[in-house]
RNA sequence: CGGGGAUUGGCGCAGUUGGCUAGCGCGCGCGCUUUGGGAGCGCGAGGUCGCCGGUUCGAGUCCGGCAUCCCCGACCA
């Protein structure tokens, strides 16, 4: 893509009603539009981060065979009534809404009871399960207090993705290639190594849920940590009993602050049941279906990466999500230099490298500072002093030199 | 929802005890000079000072109400 083309533009100075360093950094460098508290508009670099979060997380859940679909985000009041979940009392957070006839519809926040209440219409048979059905949609949640720029909004992008298994032990065996399936995309996003998978509270059908809280200072969850058997303990459900019964010396954790970034649960047969969906065994009989939910914040985790992964003068995205893999700058107005930039340009791209070019006259300082705080991985400068010396000049965004190449030099070094 | 802070051109800010035509920086447009880490000079466009009401000869400034934003806390099935 061509810088010229470019919807947004970076500006110098944070805006004052943003403190938090992800909003700062996504806002100053374009990638997103406040609209209200809590709420952010996507504009074209952070639609493609955004998507390519969503793209990972899509190729690791269809790995362990998921199914994915796009629930309508109105929802009927009745399913709601079913699981009592309807009640204001019940779920605070709720946005609701009134059909000009009157009718009471939800606001998409979660959707075990939609897509529960779907199943009637194709599982019947045990032939027809287990199935693993997942959306990446937008939530909407009524926050008391949305806070912290993407990471707690009002709106947010997550995937969330629902198992429907005909026993426990099956329901078991998911639950854990589904988390193993979450490592793999920390992983991918380069958090690998300070995410941990975290016993948190679980509900009604099991002691605990999993969640995967990555370190972060801006993290609402406090955490203790045991490096060695890399696992952690909620805050919100650490005593001594607990730390007994799952084997942990409180001397051997750490305390620290960490984000939310997945949540696995499991939850028995409650929704299932409550809709009055069933599934007929070999024998004949009626049977329950068990029902896991397992969320994963892809916005959240756009604000979290942007946050983690940035130093004074900007962002440095992981190559699996930058906008561009590369950001290839040309300096000065002769027409050689243009030349050999823009056959670079459509060069890399043939070859399937993501390019953004700086085409814009505008002097060299400004594309350094747009190309630090923009966070393309790989900085590429031509010029008439690159071509002098024989080449281009190539430097990754978190390396202080660069250093000069020929451009097929350069080809080797993106390929 | 409790507490604290804020709201003045697109962005960041100043504006004294109420007083002339509301300023500055960035950005934007034009011209000239520049051209390797957000250039310099000149000219210029752009503001019903968040909204409603009140006090006053006169309100960005004082008073009341409301809205919005940020932070702390509570909340986060």
């Amino acid at each position: 893509m061509r810088y010229s083309q470019l919807f947004t533009k970076t500006i110098k100075e944070a805006p004052a009603d943003e403190t938090a360093k992800n909003a700062q950094l996504l806002i100053r460098a374009g990638y997103i539009h406040k609209e209200m508290a809590g709420v952010y508009s996507y504009l074209p670099l952070g639609k493609i981060v955004l998507d390519n979060i969503a793209q990972i997380v899509r190729e690791e859940i269809n790995a362990i065979g998921g199914s994915e679909v796009e629930l309508s985000i109105l929802q009927p009041k009745d399913i709601w009534e079913k699981t009592d979940r309807w009640d204001d009392e019940k779920v605070d957070n709720w946005f609701k809404s009134t059909l000009k006839n009157g009718t009471e519809v939800g606001i998409s926040l979660t959707n075990e009871e939609q897509l529960a209440n779907a199943l009637r219409s194709f599982i019947s048979s045990y032939q027809d399960l287990p199935v693993y059905i997942y959306q990446i949609q937008k939530k909407f949640r009524n926050e008391l207090r949305a806070k912290s720029g993407l990471m707690r909004g009002r709106e947010f992008l997550m995937k969330d993705l629902y198992s429907f298994s005909r026993s426990q032990k099956e329901h078991d065996e998911f639950y854990e290639k589904a988390a193993t399936a979450y490592k793999k995309i920390y992983g991918r996003l380069g958090i690998g190594d300070i995410t941990y998978r975290t016993y948190a509270s679980g509900g009604i059908f099991s002691k605990y849920s999993d969640e995967f809280q990555t370190l972060s200072d801006v993290g609402e969850d406090t955490i203790y940590i045991d490096e060695r058997k890399k696992i952690a303990v909620n805050k919100e459900v650490f005593n001594d009993e607990v730390l007994r019964e799952l084997g942990l010396k409180k001397d051997e954790l750490v305390e620290k602050p960490a984000v939310e970034v997945g949540n696995i649960f499991s939850l028995g047969t409650k929704y299932a049941d409550a809709l009055d969906v069933h599934y007929m065994d070999e024998k004949g009989s009626r049977n329950s279906i068990i029902m896991g939910s397992y969320g994963f914040g892809i916005s959240r985790m756009m604000g979290l990466l942007a946050e983690h992964f940035a130093d004074e003068n900007g962002i440095i995205w992981p190559e699996s999500i930058a906008p561009f893999k590369v950001y290839l700058a040309v300096f000065g107005a002769d027409n050689t230099v243009l030349k050999q930039a823009e056959k670079l340009y459509e060069d890399l791209q043939k070859s399937g490298v993501e390019v953004l070019f700086d085409d814009r006259d505008v002097r060299p300082g400004e594309k350094f500072a747009d190309a630090d705080l923009i966070g393309c991985p790989h900085r590429v400068v031509v010029s008439e002093k690159s071509l002098k010396v024989g080449g281009v000049e190539y430097k990754k965004r978190d390396f202080d030199k660069s250093q000069i190449m020929k451009t097929d030099e350069l080809h080797k070094q993106l390929a």
